[in-house]
DNA sequence: CAAGTTATCAATAGTTCGCTTGAATATCAA
DNA sequence: TTGATATTCAAGCGAACTATTGATAACTTG
């Protein structure tokens, strides 16, 4: 009995986990755990926010449905609770560049003046000759938690000094955390700056991890 | 300048979307609007909401860009903004039903007992071979403002009138707004009442619609 | 232009949310 | 057990959100 109350509690449900992408603080931290599992303080640090507020809102999360945890001793690592989850926010991600001019603006401050990108099939084509040099950018415990097959991990921090190790004729293809993270962008600046030839991939690693599954989701996002 | 604040400025502005999806009332208006653009009107009245209370949850849908709006003459006609707002809905709605039981349990109550169903793959097969009747079981707008091909349109409400117009030896297909609507299953129920085959189809005329477009996304969602 | 419809606005009250601070708990290692 | 580290809990307060009500504005029709 009482259609209308379930229906409404329906909808109330699927609202709990709405609730999770209402929070920029919270979209930060699935931001993060998109490029691998973490712990409370790791994300904390990253996300610039104190310990006590991580945790309240990855506990959020949790509640949520959006992350997963397990204790490792004395500390929690979350992660993302699935790939529907990682679609949902690259998808929000991506239909708020497209819908909100605000989005396109503060993403155009934040990545600085806009560097020539490499689509990821052109990018596969030419890891196939060995054509081209693909570097990780980001830091080195989201490299070792998973990154594109046959890419050299090297840290934003210690490119000028590791610049030198490759190879001067190839052309160089730099990627990190994504479209909107600016590790690459400032990659492939300073490479040019110093006399390589250098692209960004167009994605990061959560895209390419996603669209390298073999059987696709069954239904929409 | 301000690396810090333009990033937490850019999950600000995502968060305006977000936001969208927070609240059990807007996805409701969404769920409705994933069937065709409506007056503020036909959705307070099918939402079960105030006028006044509709209005200003599409106005915060606009903001968020969500939704468009046009006016025409004393009403006006709001529509979902896009195919990845579509998707993202859609997106939201199954993995929230995977990760939160509350949301599965819901559904359960509120579709009532469980009907046989029909995979969109085998529908089309069998469409091809004339040797199934597809019925649209929505109201009547929501039939002429998109539906699938080759389908009646048999609103609920005259089912059992015009079940006598229909072929009684082959097997009869419902459909309606998706997975989580009760017209298809309760049109089932009362088919096979009445002593005929039938089965709903496990997606509705959103999914189908989605699914049916040439070049899917690029990226994520 | 007057009447009727449709949509929005404005003000309010109750509720939830978000961040801060300081204390409490859990685990590990010595 | 004690100390150290990582995480969670609890309380509080201001801000933001939600639904309601009644008034107002926009548009169409007669």
């Amino acid at each position: 009995m009482g259609t209308r109350e379930s229906k409404s509690a329906l909808f109330e449900a699927i609202a709990v986990m709405g609730k999770a992408f209402a929070s920029p603080r919270r979209l930060e931290l699935i931001d993060l755990l998109a490029q691998g599992s973490r712990s409370v303080e790791e994300l904390a640090r990253a996300s610039a926010q104190s310990t006590a507020n991580a945790s309240q809102h990855l506990q959020a999360l949790y509640a949520s449905g959006i992350v997963t945890r397990e204790r490792e001793g004395t500390r929690v690592r979350y992660a993302l609770a699935g790939d529907e989850v990682l679609a949902l926010w690259l998808g929000l991600r991506d239909a708020s560049a497209v819908r909100l001019a605000e989005v396109e603006r503060a993403a155009r401050e934040y990545l600085g003046q806009e560097v020539e990108a490499i689509s990821r099939k052109e990018l596969i084509e030419r890891l196939g000759r060995d054509d081209v040099v693909l570097i990780d950018v980001r830091p080195p415990e989201e490299f070792a938690a998973g990154h594109i097959e046959g890419a050299r991990s090297i840290p934003l921090d210690e490119l000028d000094q590791r610049l030198a190790g490759l190879p001067a004729d190839s052309e160089i293809v730099a990627y990190c955390r994504g479209p909107f993270c600016a590790y690459a962008h400032q990659a492939v600046r300073r490479m040019r700056e110093a006399g390589r030839t250098a692209r960004r991939l167009e994605d990061g690693w959560p895209e390419w991890h996603l669209n390298d599954k073999p059987a696709r989701r069954t239904r929409a996002a």
